[in-house]
DNA sequence: GTTCTTCCTGCACAGATGTCCCCTGTAAGA
DNA sequence: TCTTACAGGGGACATCTGTGCAGGAAGAAC
């Protein structure tokens, strides 16, 4: 036994074996549960049991999945085709956080917006830091553009009732949420818009209330095209 | 037949109802795939089939799982024990679409690179309009901050060959990926940078080869804070 | 009491499923 | 040329696995 190529290299799939791998992987998100043997070769046409066998066999060889004898359906995914490794349930579910788009947010009322969002979307958590307590937002409105938030992007927005100086943020003025930079000072309040032709908004540290902070952004995406 | 408390009433779970139910769902979880009969039994210590058969055949009754006839190993969970719907992986599947994020991309390496990414993401598709055939990429230097682009941004590119006046795109330029305006022109094709400082790349049309346009940016993601 | 439902035992059986053996053929390497 | 990996066909076979029938015991509901 030569064995060259062995050790941790990473063995490429051929076409075929990469469509059954696939198929696995499809059977298993759409319906929860793996395909048996006659289930793939259906699916791809190939009439044999041992056929399909082969592939599997290959694919266990190198790696991708594994089964246990004699068992129906208890193919397990160990890498994607690329090569990642897919533990899918947990890692689908561990990396991803859903996060409510709320859509009007008056005063008070944000965790009632949150519980009962218009939508919600997946994020990836390496895409928000792994926060916690995330809610999203459209931005209305140019306030923010010199700091690369446009009219109609989404903003992430970590729920917290306190933040640092300098950081954007979405307060509640009025009745109504706003995105601004953060700026603390003696007397006040500075909210400060990221567009030299507007002017900052200056709440008197009286009139200032803590629950006025809705949450620090942590992300800004944008559609285009 | 008088049957009082049917119509969509939330029956309640027996404890050992409930027991076999968390199994179940720990098996999904824990090993990729559903238990069969016999195991159920074998955990719970119930000898017959049937006794197993007698629980599944309420669970189904009561809306909390549902089955396919004479499949092994086809349970599919529809609400956990408290009653919340647990279609989680269906949701969480249709509206995803994972994403290579790709390092460096050379000429014509494009598909390579994605075949073999560093990392992937997950996106809702809602964010990136369902499109299809989306890598993405991080931007590198000042070139778009006119547009929102900043250094560090991740991009979403749809891949395509052509583009329209005005889009942005990732092209090849020499050996590097670059993200620009895209101005097809009489005598060239010129790229245009987003920032005053910034000179357009203009490339005759001669040498322009239209593998050159990698894709057509559809999406810009920055992390903050 | 009578009738349900729940929760089992025990067993027979048919259909589903994985495994194994024997083949054919192609293509790439050594 | 010989070997190996790939991509199957066809089929026998043992085992898995779900289904169904015949009960039984305990408790709740009527």
């Amino acid at each position: 036994m030569s064995d060259n190529s062995r050790g941790k290299a990473m063995h490429k799939l051929t076409q075929r074996q990469k469509a059954v791998l696939e198929y696995i992987s499809d059977s298993i998100h759409a319906r929860g549960y793996p395909p048996t043997l006659r289930e793939i070769g259906n699916h791809l046409g190939i009439r044999s049991t041992n056929g399909v066998n082969d592939h599997l066999r290959a694919l266990e060889r190198k790696g991708y999945l594994t089964r246990e004898d004699m068992k129906s359906r208890t193919l397990r995914l160990m890498k994607t085709p690329d090569g990642k490794p897919s533990s899918r349930p947990p890692a689908a579910n561990d990396n991803l956080i859903e996060i409510p788009i709320v859509g009007r947010v008056a005063a008070g009322a944000l965790s009632e917006a949150i519980e009962q969002p218009d939508d919600t979307v997946h994020i990836d958590r390496m895409l928000i830091g792994g926060q916690r307590d995330v809610f999203g937002l459209r931005v209305t409105g140019d306030s923010m553009i010199e700091a690369g938030i446009y009219d109609g992007d989404f903003v992430f927005v970590r729920k917290q009732l306190t933040a640092n100086r300098g950081e954007v943020i979405i307060a509640l003025v009025g009745d109504e949420a706003t995105c601004k930079y953060y700026y603390p000072e003696r007397e006040h309040i500075r909210l400060q818009p990221a567009n030299k032709d507007m002017a900052p908004i200056l709440i008197p540290k009286n009139d200032w209330r803590s629950t006025q902070i809705l949450g620090v952004v942590v992300g800004v995406y944008r559609r285009l095209h």
